[in-house]
DNA sequence: CGCTTTAAGTGACATAAAGACACAAATAAT
DNA sequence: ATTATTTGTGTCTTTATGTCACTTAAAGCG
């Protein structure tokens, strides 16, 4: 590398080997995960106490600092976290935006990157049993509630992409258990969308493009039995080259 | 608020009183930007030298620290720094995801906060002239080539952003000038796709859903004249329901 | 047992938007 | 005027969703 008219003469290794990332103060960095999940016809996402200053004692989505020793990447720091909570991985993660400026935190300038998670009720429901910092709420009702810092922003965000999700992927089928039927798939979407799915187009779709497999069980309430299907991983990343009405 | 069994028994005012941020050593963050414009027939991002340590002297996105004094969000921040390299506000502004992990950066655990911008070419041409540090390049070229830390991934996770927003949207005329034609805006669509387009479509659907305005002038090149349209401010947001084929 | 109720799943036609492609329109050059 | 060239349109085809009636498979009950 040739030297450059930069007063900046020294190696790189040099550079490196008097760098001290503590002298340069950035902003404060957190992750936080919006984690849904669909039981009894209502979206939920998981909400926790918070038990430290600041906002001590208010609502928030689960998040916390980058474990600088044990984290390799920021999927590993919302992991631990949402582990932290549920002690289950979530079968669907995926980053959803940052938010950063001077006054979303009161101890100074703040960034959080935000995920977003599914995971089915029953994966987590008896560690949550024991929990007192940490519930499944329903978001409507979180939507007209307060929350810490700016998690209420978050969880709208985070809302309003599953809700394009659901017009063009089978993504929200995450929030079901590993078997879920059609029926209640398309319940999820429809309160996702917000308005009612003809049951022919959402169930053509999917069987087009062959995104779910047959388990071979069918699950009974009353009326015809259904049959359980399975999502296959293709579905993941699948996208309808055309959306549902919305 | 009620006292918690936590503690942590200080209000929140002490707690704020005596929190020294700097005593907290978090991942480096910085703010860097993936910014296309079109010219000639070719896609270009523009990228900068690096004058410091570490990766000196390497090709790379513009990019930056927060100002924790004069930035108040990190859209101020991507937007003083790619004004500092262009001399100009991009038309188009739009976060693309964030990346994180301990080995991206020589100096340690680091994070990016990379958004996706575009702007015409002339807008900046002749600031640019005058700059040795940065400059357009071909996007296919720099693929090809090393870039700093992970930018060549940023770059092509923001390509690949791109042609999914020309699938379903017309959000890359803010890579035109103010004013253009609609074969301007076609051939580059073709190019992010990296497919020929049907020109009806192409434009049946632009009507339909009344995206543009016609500016009362038209451009001769040779053949008959093309009407010059303007981008109404609708088109930044609006999403077609049926993808153009992939 | 057969009838009713209920929910799951399918058949078939209508509708909407894109694909394909020929053709008309407007300018410059000769 | 005629031709070359590019812009712009008419129209038929194709594809996927919208709509909705109808069939299927179970449970409960007289």
């Amino acid at each position: 590398m040739t030297t450059m008219s930069d007063s900046n003469d020294l190696s790189e290794a040099d550079f490196l080997a008097t760098y001290d990332p503590a002298s340069f103060a950035g902003p404060l960095l957190t992750v936080d995960a919006a984690l849904f999940t669909y039981h009894e016809g209502c979206l939920k996402a998981l909400v926790v106490k918070r038990t430290q200053h600041p906002e001590q004692g208010k609502w928030s989505l689960p998040g916390g600092f980058v474990d600088l020793a044990s984290d390799r990447t920021l999927e590993d720091t919302v992991r631990r976290v949402v582990n932290q909570k549920t002690g289950v991985a979530p079968p669907y993660l995926e980053q959803l935006a940052s938010y950063g400026n001077a006054r979303r935190d009161k101890r100074g300038w703040a960034v959080t990157v935000c995920y977003t998670a599914l995971m089915a009720y029953q994966d987590c429901r008896a560690y949550l049993e024991n929990a007192m910092d940490a519930c499944w709420s329903d978001v409507a009702t979180l939507a007209k509630r307060p929350l810490a810092f700016d998690h209420k922003q978050l969880l709208k965000e985070a809302r309003e992409r599953m809700r394009q999700k659901a017009l063009y992927s089978i993504v929200p089928a995450y929030a079901l258990p590993e078997l879920f039927t059609l029926p209640e798939l398309q319940e999820l979407h429809e309160v996702l969308i917000g308005k009612p799915l003809q049951k022919k187009s959402f169930r053509r779709r999917i069987e087009q493009a062959n995104l779910i497999e047959d388990s071979g069980e069918k699950r009974t309430d009353i009326g015809r039995p259904a049959t359980l299907y399975r999502v296959k991983s293709s579905a993941r990343d699948f996208r309808f080259v055309r959306n549902l009405e919305a």
